[in-house]
DNA sequence: CTAATTGCAAAAAGTTTGCAACCAT
DNA sequence: ATGGTTGCAAACTTTTTGCAATTAG
């Protein structure tokens, strides 16, 4: 099936960084984890690896801003990212209603949906804490004056 | 007013080549169209302005993937992108629905929506042309399958 | 065996920055 | 006048690449 793909010892490192990875490494932080396993990878395999494994749709590049790309195994488009404006925590969720509806869009485009990418960026909603005696939400309440929740 | 912001010859060119942008052009575009309106610009000032004015939120920077950042005045993810990935072409869309959907989302998550980010990977679909013969219409909507860029 | 892959270091590509001259305010 | 701004070139950062050595198939 592929062409003359060769397995190697480097590929297979950086393969299981890649599938264990919970989060969304960039190249340095890639080659970081790949290197603890096995020393002798060079930044440029890794680089390469990479680059080929998007080429195969294995891999999707992501930009959440700060120069580098990220990186994690592809879904096609199955799952979101909502990005904390104030700590910069990216958090993961999925949503049946929006895959349709995109493919609806695309379809109204006179497109086939082939892959998405959706980022949001909010900022936590302090709970109407029913906590205990928290007379001091000053910090987190802090920011311009409009807000809806 | 703002801090001590200075209007220069150079901020009103490329003010004025990114208003009239009707596309998403990366800093070297910027710069080329600058220097036609005024041939004394330099690169630096371009990212040095396009960095300014991100930070006022003037401006937003886009990856449409290709290395470099492209740009587009801001208006808060009311529009969104459609790449068509035979052609790289870039097609925009806008969407109240998705829109609210995705306040719902962030709201359902703890978050009040700041901005978002969505863009569209697709692949035309060759429209079965019906223009008045409605005879050739089910052969051609009959291949689902067919499909080509 | 031999084409694919790797490491290394050099090079490219994109963006930032120090500094002296410059110019809106 | 004077502090923000610019051009230029050097510096940085991130990613790519040429080439000889290495290795999977």
């Amino acid at each position: 099936m592929e062409k003359g793909l060769k397995m190697t010892g480097q590929r297979r490192v950086i393969a299981r960084v890649l599938s264990d990875a919970e989060d969304h490494p960039d190249v340095e932080e890639l080659y970081r984890r790949a290197s603890e396993l096995d020393p002798r990878i060079s930044v440029a395999t890794v680089y390469r690896t990479v680059r080929l494994l998007e080429e195969k749709g294995i891999l999707e590049r992501r930009d959440f801003g700060g120069g580098r790309a990220r990186y994690e195994v592809s879904e096609h488009g199955r799952h979101y990212h909502l990005i904390d404006v104030d700590t910069g925590k990216v958090l993961e969720f999925e949503d049946e209603e929006h895959e349709d509806l995109m493919r609806r869009i695309a379809s109204r485009l006179g497109f086939e949906l082939i892959s998405m990418r959706l980022e949001l960026f909010g900022r936590r909603i302090p709970e109407p804490e029913a906590a205990q005696t928290e007379s001091k939400r000053s910090k987190a309440a802090r920011g311009k004056g409009t807000r809806k929740a």
